[in-house]
DNA sequence: ATCGTAGGTAGACGCTTGTTTACTTGCAAC
DNA sequence: GTTGCAAGTAAACAAGCGTCTACCTACGAT
């Protein structure tokens, strides 16, 4: 329980003041431990979201003290923003060729489907927009990953709107996975999925037929 | 600030024991206190999730004390329940002919985007999923407010995978909007926003077309 | 008038949160 | 060795949470 576990370490990180040898591993490494740290708080945001995760938790599970979260990230905000920022995953889905956008989010939504461990991400987004502290945080990295990206592939009015409209695909994905699990969603055929998913994505996202009134 | 408001108590609840007169409205009267708290409860928690709020919250804004929301209701998360039990809006939505089931979903979330005290329904939903004390509860609301019902209307396999797709669409709406606002959404012509939506429904709801492979 | 009781109140309970303050300890240079 | 300093630790901080207990007080019945 309380034993503190010495080995398992993971990187020589060969940068502590002037470091020279190669191989030496301190037993106190500042850049490990933060990584760890780090690490921790990317697991446990991303399966409980903001509120949900308290500095002790993070500590724990990264087997550091309380107070080092705090000293080496400034506050749990400031560790919270730290992670959004190094996730970008979906950047990477977004770019293409605007003709297959759709699918293309349609594709990563199945994927966090199928895989167990998902990318922390699109789980961070839905249960953390609680507190004004991390509102905004979470708003300029939606705004700055995906609406915009979404927009810069849209023609016609409303570019806008309609990368919200999409957006609210993205985003609802979270809670339903979260509350209903992932069987009820893979049971299905997952071609099939992928199609409504796409279709979902294209009427979102589509330049306006023009309508007679 | 704490001075206490003596009127615009809302009906004469004239069901206090033994109680005959038709207009007697006493200072002290708890059907109308609990109708108070449960109405700040309905509109807070609407607003800000469970999570979000306190019952000194409630009670602050229901005028009454701290004690009596746990007295009358039991707890915070009994009374969660309770205003969750008492909404019922989006049962009528859902309720219909099945053809015309995406566009009435569409409908109703243009709806909210329009009005400004919207259903607190929707709006609960996203943030509350926190503590699992909470999270039976909305997986009750859901499955038998939402899910099932839109299962009633499905013909063809998969159903429920496609009424969870149509429920991405209606949980995503709550974070989407509570973090970039209404007007990017209320800019665009509502009549093709409605249209965007039903489109987006009926992918996620429509029977299979046969697909060769 | 008075009295019982239900409605309402103030305050504290125990707990958890994020954060900070002293303190100890390992490690490397001298 | 001894010393200096960064890494790490334990314990407390103030604030906020949901909840509960002991106490007032208004009001209808007597």
């Amino acid at each position: 329980m309380g034993m503190r576990v010495e080995g398992e370490r993971t990187a020589p990180s060969a940068a502590h003041g002037t470091r020279r040898a190669a191989d030496r591993r301190p037993k106190r490494d500042r850049e490990a431990t933060e990584r760890r740290i780090l690490d921790a708080a990317r697991d446990l945001f991303g399966e409980h979201g903001y509120d949900g995760v308290t500095v002790r938790m993070i500590a724990a599970q990264a087997e550091a003290n309380v107070a080092l979260v705090n000293r080496y990230f400034g506050s749990k905000a400031a560790l919270f923003e730290e992670v959004l920022t190094g996730e970008s995953v979906i950047r990477g889905v977004i770019a293409g060729d605007p003709a297959g956008l759709p699918r293309r989010l349609a594709e990563h939504f199945v994927r966090q489907i199928d895989q167990r461990p998902t990318t922390a991400m699109s789980r961070i987004l839905d249960r953390s927009a609680g507190q004004p502290e991390v509102k905004e945080i979470l708003l300029h990295y939606l705004e700055d990953r995906i609406v915009q990206p979404i927009i810069a592939q849209l023609d016609g009015p409303d570019a806008r709107a309609r990368a919200l409209l999409a957006s609210t695909i993205i985003m609802g994905g979270g809670p339903v996975r979260r509350l209903f699990g992932l069987t009820d969603l893979r049971a299905a055929d997952p071609a099939e999925v992928t199609d409504r998913l796409t279709a979902m994505f294209t009427a979102a996202l589509a330049p306006p037929v023009r309508r007679e009134m």
